[in-house]
RNA sequence: GGAGGCGUGGUGUAGUCGGCCUAACACGCAUGCCUGUCACGCAUGAGAUCACGGGUUCGAAUCCCGUCGCCUCCGCCA
C-alpha cells in the first residue's frame, strides 16, 4: 500500500465511495468525544478525516496531535447537508478512515505553521521548516518554480545556452564588497565569491558562445534590507552581435513571457524613459509610475521672483497632491519630512474656493502664487509642495514626497508598471574616494555622440546602460559593453587608472579582447525581487527558502560560526580580536 | 557607520509616568466531559530568572547606564 494516492486538494465529490489514501501533517484535531475530526494538510491544502467510536480507527485518530505525520486510507463520503466548508478545496467531502498510520510523531511545535505570519521573524527563521509548511509560503515557491521553468524554456527557444561560471573567482576592484574565501593551497591568497558573473560572461562572448544565460547565485557583502540579501539569484544574460534595441526587445519579451506563464498576466509594452527624464520628472532613477503624476519643474518661474530662496536656487520642483487638504499638523510633518531628506525647507500652497493659501505669502505675492498655480495646473482642492535647491536634491526630495504622499494617502494605483530607464551616466563622482568611478562598471559602452566629452566633461557622458524598473523597484540592470580597446583605454584614463593598475586588475579581460571581441551586451535580473513582486510579498525572505537576517546570520544553522584553530592554521589565518564566545 | 521601533510563560500581546504584580489576557499544551465540527464548545490544571549585565531606590517588568538580538530606514549595494 502506498503512502498516498491523492493530494488533499484533489479529494473531490467525484471520488465519493472510493477508497483513497492521503498523507501529510495533522493541522488540527477537533475532539467531540463521540466524534473526532482531523484536518490533514499536504502541500496542496487540507482534507477532513472523521471517525466515531464504532470506527476501529477511532482511538488512533483521536490520539494524533498537531504536526504528526500520518497516512490515512479511507472512504470518501459526502458531508451532511450544510456541513461543507467553502474555504477549502475538499470542503464538500470528508474521509472515513479504515486505516490510520502514524508515520511520525511531533513534539508540540514552538508555533503552528498557520499562525507563523504573526510570529517573530527570528523564531520563524530558527524553525524555518515549520514556517515553510504554511501553504501560503509554499505557493511562493511554486510561483518561483513556474517562473524558472518559463525562463528556461524562453531562453532555450531563443538559442541561449545555460553555462555555469565559477563561484570561486578573483576579487575585482569596483562595486560591492567581496566575500572572500581563503585558499589553502596558496596560503595568504583568497578567492572572491562573484558579485556577478560579469567578466566570465564577457569571456564567453569572446569565446563565440553568442547567447549565454545563467540562473546564477551571486554574493555581495553589504548591509541588508528587506529587498537585499547577501546572496541572491540573478538571471544573467549576455549576447553578441546585437544592438541595444535587440537586447531590450528580447528581455521585454522574456518578462512578458514569465508573467503570462506564471501569472496569466498580459503585460503591455514597457514605456521608456531616459535617466535624465526619470530624475527630473520623478526624482528617482527608478520611478514608481503607480504613485500619481510626475513632478512639475517650476524653476523658470521661480527665477523671476524677488524671493532669494527661490530665485537663487537652480531648481524649484513641485509635487502635485490632488484633492488633498492637509491639516496644520500634517503640513508640519511634511516640512519635517523634507528637512529630514536634506531640504532646507518646504513651501506649500493649497488652492481653495476662496483663493490660494500659501506658506510663503510673506515673500510671494498673490499674483505670483496664481502664476505658480497655473503652471502647475492646480485645481480647487489641490495642494502643491515646492522644494528648492541645487541639482539633484530638490528632485530627489520632491520625488520622495510624491511617493510618501501616495503611500500615506492610499493613492498608490494597482497594477504592474514596468519601465525601461536608459542613458544612465557613464561616471559618477565618489565623494568618499574623491575620484571618478564607473556608474555601472568600467566596461560599459559610452554613447557614441558623447565620446568626445570623456576627457573634458566626464560626468556629462551618457552610457549605453539600461535598467528595468517595476513599481519603483529596480529589477534588472545591463549595458552594451566596450569591445574596442581604444575606447576602453579612454575610459580607464578618465577613471585615473595607471597602466600597471589596469594590467593588474583587468589584464586578463583586456588580453582576451585582443583576440577578436565581438560587439556584445547583456543584462542581469534579480530573480528573487521579480518573484517577490509577483507574489505580492513584502520581503525577499518570503521567496527565499533559507534567508539570512538583517545582520547576515542564519539562525537555523547558526552561520556564520567560528571554526577550529586547526582549520585556521591550515589556511595560514590568524584571527584578530575574535569574540571569545560565538 | 548612523537613526528609529521592538524584546514579558511555547506563541502573540497587556502592564512600562516605581508600590494596587503573589505579573494579566488570548492562543497553544495536559486532563476530563461532549456525535457534525472546521478558530468546535465547556471545566480543571501546568507553564515566566519580565533579553542580559550593572546602577538608583525601603521597593524595579516599570527609572538610569551599558551589552546583545530581531525588524525598518539612511549611508553602502558598479
Amino acid at each position: 500500500m502506498s503512502f498516498r494516492t491523492h493530494w488533499a486538494d484533489n479529494v473531490q465529490e467525484s471520488l465519493i465511495t472510493q477508497t483513497i489514501t492521503i498523507a501529510g501533517w495533522v493541522q488540527r484535531r477537533r475532539d467531540h468525544g463521540g466524534l473526532v475530526f482531523v484536518d490533514v494538510r499536504d502541500r496542496t491544502g487540507l482534507v477532513q478525516v472523521v471517525a466515531d467510536p464504532r470506527n476501529p480507527m477511532f482511538k488512533v485518530l483521536d490520539s494524533v496531535r498537531p504536526e504528526f505525520v500520518v497516512s490515512i486510507t479511507g472512504t470518501v463520503q459526502q458531508r451532511p447537508e450544510g456541513m461543507g466548508n467553502r474555504d477549502i478545496a475538499s470542503g464538500s467531502v470528508e474521509i472515513v478512515p479504515n486505516l490510520v498510520k502514524v508515520l511520525s510523531e511531533s513534539k508540540t511545535p514552538p508555533f503552528m505553521p498557520q499562525e507563523a505570519e504573526s510570529v517573530d521573524e527570528l523564531m520563524r527563521l530558527k524553525y524555518r521548516y515549520l514556517d515553510l509548511r504554511r501553504t501560503s509560503l509554499f505557493h511562493n515557491f511554486e510561483l518561483r518554480d513556474r517562473v524558472l521553468f518559463s525562463l528556461r524554456s524562453f531562453f532555450h527557444e531563443q538559442g541561449f545556452l545555460d553555462v555555469e561560471t565559477p563561484a570561486l573567482a578573483r576579487s575585482t576592484p569596483e562595486g560591492a564588497r567581496d566575500f572572500l574565501v581563503p585558499s589553502r593551497v596558496q596560503p595568504g591568497q583568497f578567492y572572491a565569491l562573484p558579485q556577478s558573473p560579469q567578466i566570465f560572461k564577457q569571456l564567453l562572448m569572446v569565446a563565440g558562445f553568442e547567447r549565454y544565460y545563467q540562473i546564477a547565485k551571486v554574493f555581495r557583502d553589504e548591509d541588508l534590507r528587506a529587498d537585499r540579501q547577501p546572496e541572491f539569484t540573478q538571471i544573467d544574460v549576455e549576447m553578441s552581435f546585437v544592438d541595444r534595441e535587440e537586447i531590450l526587445r528580447l528581455m521585454e519579451a522574456m518578462m512578458k513571457q514569465i508573467f503570462w506563464d506564471a501569472l496569466d498576466v498580459r503585460l503591455p509594452d514597457f514605456p521608456r524613459m531616459t535617466y535624465k527624464d526619470a530624475m527630473h520628472q520623478y526624482g528617482s532613477d527608478k520611478p514608481d509610475l503607480r504613485a500619481g503624476e510626475a513632478l512639475v519643474d517650476l524653476s523658470d518661474l521661480a527665477h523671476q521672483t524677488e524671493w532669494n530662496v527661490l530665485r537663487q536656487a537652480t531648481y524649484t520642483v513641485g509635487v502635485r497632491c490632488r484633492q488633498y487638504a492637509p491639516s496644520r499638523k500634517q503640513l508640519d510633518e511634511w516640512t519635517q519630512f523634507a528637512k529630514d531628506l536634506g531640504s532646507r525647507g518646504l513651501v506649500w500652497m493649497t488652492k481653495a474656493e476662496d483663493g490660494i493659501r500659501c506658506s510663503a505669502t510673506k515673500w510671494l505675492d498673490s499674483e505670483f502664487q496664481e502664476k505658480i498655480s497655473a503652471t502647475a495646473n492646480l485645481e480647487i482642492g489641490d495642494t502643491l509642495f515646492l522644494v528648492s535647491g541645487d541639482d539633484p536634491r530638490p528632485f530627489e526630495v520632491a520625488g520622495q514626497i510624491r511617493l510618501e504622499f501616495a503611500r500615506r494617502e492610499n493613492r498608490m494605483e494597482s497594477g504592474w508598471r514596468f519601465l525601461w530607464v536608459t542613458e544612465f551616466p557613464l561616471f559618477e563622482w565618489s565623494e568618499e574616494e574623491q575620484r571618478l568611478t564607473s556608474a555601472h562598471h568600467p566596461f560599459t559602452m559610452p554613447m557614441e555622440e558623447d565620446r568626445s566629452l570623456i576627457a573634458v566633461d566626464p560626468t556629462a557622458v551618457r552610457s549605453e546602460a539600461y535598467d528595468v524598473v517595476l513599481n519603483g523597484i529596480e529589477l534588472a540592470s545591463g549595458s552594451l559593453r566596450i569591445y574596442q580597446s581604444e575606447v576602453q583605454q579612454n575610459i580607464f584614463s578618465a577613471l585615473g587608472l595607471s597602466d600597471t593598475e589596469i594590467q593588474e586588475k583587468f589584464g586578463f579581460l583586456l588580453q582576451a579582447f585582443q583576440y577578436g571581441a565581438p560587439p556584445h551586451g547583456g543584462i542581469a535580473f534579480g530573480l528573487d525581487r521579480i518573484v517577490m513582486l509577483m507574489a505580492g510579498a513584502k520581503s525577499l525572505r518570503e521567496v527565499i527558502a533559507f534567508p539570512k537576517t538583517a545582520r547576515g546570520t542564519d539562525p537555523l544553522m547558526e552561520a556564520p560560526s567560528t571554526v577550529a584553530d586547526s582549520q585556521l592554521a591550515e589556511l595560514g589565518i590568524q584571527v584578530q580580536g575574535r569574540h571569545p564566545e560565538k
